[in-house]
DNA sequence: ATCAAAATGAGAATCTTTTTCATCTGAGTT
DNA sequence: AACTCAGATGAAAAAGATTCTCATTTTGAT
């Protein structure tokens, strides 16, 4: 992410947003909320408010930047939008996140939608259950 | 639903609850939030508090008797548990919402849990998209 | 009819997210 | 490097959904 990049977007290259895309970066392998990228920022030193971390997460969704997720919680996570599309399966004992993508199920997801006379924009699956090493415990 | 029905669920037939419960078999065919349910009973001349409508929602849930869904847009909606399981798909610009179910993904998400070494408890599938009449808008 | 346990209503509290607004900053322009 | 102003920010208030607290009421078994 460099200041050319958000400005493609439209964004003014702002020290809040190098940062919060910086901890998504570090990140990549969690899904964070607000809440975790804004204690993730103030804990480096950075002084921003809780509002722009908010604000800065929904511009970077509208810019196509992360995918945002509710994997049933009530509040938001978010990711970095590397590599794609993909569905997310959900231990429900220690949420633990895997992601899984199968074509079989895209091509089915696209076969309804068009049955049912409604032109796809987007769709989320999610998969709950006990993982593996939560049911050998 | 019978005072013996909520009795078979460990919860006292209270007034509240057979009203909830028949609030919502007369809107069997939309998704109410609990708002919608506590406006219902208003409306309807009952005096119950809006904790006891979420309260109620909860337990009727717990007990298998509603089913709970996140349209995403940050509360949750009921449905009675009529007919078990099935999937939507909603509109995003009126949204309408379309119920499914599809043995082939059903199928998949089984097999996508096993090999995750999950045991799949549950699982959601919203497809969003704009519908027929949206499109010839 | 009696009584303990369970349930209720009202309002306070909590949690996540958005809005307001006065101040500040980025990035073109002199 | 200083100037300018639209856009961005932080702090606090507000909003929206849901849960909790607690005094009071109701249920269901006796």
């Amino acid at each position: 992410m460099t200041s050319t990049d958000l400005k493609k977007a439209g964004l003014k290259a702002t020290m809040p947003r190098l940062r919060v895309f910086q901890i998504l970066e570090e990140n990549h392998k969690r899904h964070m909320s607000a809440e975790d990228v804004y204690k993730a920022l103030i804990d480096s030193g950075e002084d921003v408010g809780l509002a722009t971390v908010y604000r800065v997460l929904t511009q970077f969704e509208a810019a196509g930047l992360i995918a945002r997720h509710h994997f049933g919680d009530g509040h938001s996570v978010f990711e970095l939008d590397h590599g794609g599309h993909h569905d997310h399966i959900l231990c429900v004992k220690c949420g633990r996140v895997d992601e899984f993508i199968d074509e079989t199920i895209e091509q089915r997801q696209r076969e309804i939608a068009r049955n049912a006379g409604y032109e796809m924009t987007d769709h989320a699956l999610y998969i709950y259950g006990i993982c593996n090493s939560c049911r050998n415990k």
